[in-house]
DNA sequence: TGTGGAGTGATAATGATTATCATTTAAACA
DNA sequence: TGTTTAAATGATAATCATTATCACTCCACA
């Protein structure tokens, strides 16, 4: 019986394969990891959960590869206004992010309509559109209720 | 007969009177630099501007009035991704920027239609939307031209 | 005209990212 | 299945934008 833990890093293994990028565990971890999570993780993040995992990693090879994989459109950068520390998450399919200025929590929003903003863009500017970014920044539902407590 | 270059700085002085945030010449000519010019300029590039312009500063005096015009929301922060350079704009009037990858010219784009991608943000994921960005990559019209001619 | 709080600026400290380069490894080919 | 080689890794140093520090200056107001 395989291991349930497993198979994200197949599912890494073959994206990697379909891009025609060299496989290496450091690589496989990273990805695997940027594919199944939903917290748009921090460099460290990335860090610690390649050696949690078992696997030896330096903080170099984490930048390499995030680089790598940015420049396949793999995945997207995010900068998270607060800190400077960038943020990554595995874009396959075209979304954007609402991010909680107080917790710097991202959530994904799924919505076609970056089309005509892009479209928009090309027929003011004569820019040819390789890619966008939205960001919303605003307050989680957590922060707004916990600022609420405070306030009285 | 009132010299013409005078005329931004006052209109940078009632601004900032309005904002009721101190008068000192530094932040006239920054907050009039970014009130009439269209070219996003890095803190670099506000930094020699003030000292071409005949007044005294330093580079800590451009970061703090900066971060005091984002607070008061009288100008955003713009995040052009090559080379880690924060670029700004004064922003009274929403809208968002076209960026060229290639050589980093920022160009304005106006649409009100990011109402409407906030108010699908807020029904999403529940967030209180305080502001947001857009930003569109790609080449602009002069690169695209000298990317053609060197591929032949 | 004296005083206090804000603004300025030279400099040092910080810290994320990038560069270096010796060592190790993946994978193409014999 | 070896062998070979270009690519990947990782420890470390270097870089550089930003932030912090703190002494000094400047006005606004009493």
């Amino acid at each position: 019986m395989m291991a349930e833990e497993q198979k994200p890093l197949l599912a890494a293994a073959n994206k990697l394969k379909e891009f025609k990028i060299k496989n290496t565990p450091q690589r496989q971890v990273i990805l695997s990891y940027l594919m199944t999570s939903h917290e748009h993780p921090s460099i460290e993040m990335i860090f610690n959960y390649v050696r949690k995992n078992g696997f030896s990693v330096s903080l170099a090879t984490v930048y390499n590869t995030l680089q790598l994989l940015i420049d396949h459109n793999l995945i997207i950068e995010i900068a998270s206004d607060s800190g400077g520390h960038m943020r990554y998450d595995y874009a396959e399919v075209p979304h954007y992010h609402v991010i909680c200025v107080n917790c710097n929590k991202i959530v994904d929003v799924f919505d076609s309509h970056y089309k005509e903003f892009e479209q928009q863009a090309v027929k003011q500017t004569g820019y040819q559109v390789l890619n966008s970014q939205y960001e919303v920044y605003g307050l989680c539902p957590d922060c707004q209720a916990k600022l609420k407590k405070k306030q009285f």
